[in-house]
DNA sequence: GTCTATAGTAGGATAGAC
DNA sequence: GTCTATCCTACTATAGAC
């Protein structure tokens, strides 16, 4: 298989999967018809099938593709030296978030698909659960670097804690989505101050 | 017009809305179709149009009912004497819920559609708003009573601190639908500890 | 690989008898 | 008010030319 060509094919692909969550974006997933994305993308509908079998598989793409960048933010944060202190996190993830997708909307709309498509609720549990381990992680380091705590003592700390701070990104990505007249910084600053230091 | 029509009229409405409740409890808003809601009422298309206009209107009374029956039960629990630590609104506000639903998935699915639809997303706008307001009432004559704080200073807590335990119950929802093995006792736990006493 | 045109189908809503 | 039967729209996916 020559290079260029796969090249070619990972860039098309890339180009489709844009042009889907510009589209989602606007009406979400199912209000969405292909013949949107077809036009979005500038292209056909054979063009489209013929990088992605179905609608789904183009919906899981886009899953895919904002959800695994979300954990590497978290990961990468977590090699930071000065460490920030948790309780940042937060605000860190969600405006990380913004920056990727406009709006927190379509993360609302991918956990209702969630309820019923067994594809995308794996998907979306794999991520609480990876968010949660690295959460848990960054507070057990911090907890022994600020607090001097022993490992065991901060990893149970941090175990227990990064439910706290997945909770507070989850209600914000509810709330924005929701509320007209949500003050995300207010509700942020609310977290930072009672979420644990 | 007739007292026992329309009594007849209410009670069938009740009917068609509660086996729509039972099939969107199984598959979702939009997966199920109008055929099998109308299997579960064991009536026929005619009888459910008869009653409701379109399948939207359907998804908006089983909305409603779920949802002013969650803002009675705070109402309700304010109401108590000796009232219950807020931090316990939680578990109780999550019970209910479960008591009434089986599970919170529908809930979800609801928060995913109102992305999309305008009149569902001004009806869970509204909720989020009660309950941050029963709450917010709750927590302000819980500080008055228990640390006798004056109540301009209890009302500013209630208002700040209420996000807090809307965001707790926001989560596990989240949590509960998307989890497979979510621990739900373990999270109610957690979260009692670290909300405000 | 991409296009146009269309097949195939599912599901929401309605018409008209009773 | 309710039932049966059916219409019609809208969508996904494919077939075949270039």
């Amino acid at each position: 298989m020559p290079k260029v060509t796969e090249e070619y094919r990972v860039a098309r692909r890339t180009e489709i999967a844009d042009a889907a969550l510009r589209a989602f974006r606007r009406k979400g997933f199912h209000a969405t018809s292909m013949a949107e994305i077809i036009s979005e993308a500038g292209l056909s509908a054979g063009a489209i099938y013929g990088h992605f079998p179905s609608k789904e598989a183009l919906v899981m793409e886009v899953a895919t593709r904002i959800i695994d960048t979300r954990v590497a933010d978290v990961e990468h944060l977590a090699e930071l030296d000065p460490m920030p202190a948790p309780s940042a996190l937060p605000r860190m993830l969600v405006e990380g978030m913004q920056r990727e997708l406009g709006s927190p909307n379509v993360m609302l709309q991918l956990w209702g698909e969630a309820v019923t498509d067994p594809t995308v609720r794996a998907l979306a549990a794999s991520v609480v659960n990876r968010l949660r381990a690295v959460v848990g992680r960054y507070v057990s380091r911090w907890q022994q670097r600020e607090h001097g705590l022993g490992s065991d003592e901060a990893d149970a700390l941090g175990a227990e804690q990064s439910v706290l701070f997945v909770a507070a990104v989850q209600s914000y990505i509810v709330q924005a989505s929701l509320v007209p007249d949500f003050d995300g910084e207010s509700y942020l600053r609310t977290q930072e101050k009672y979420l644990p230091h």
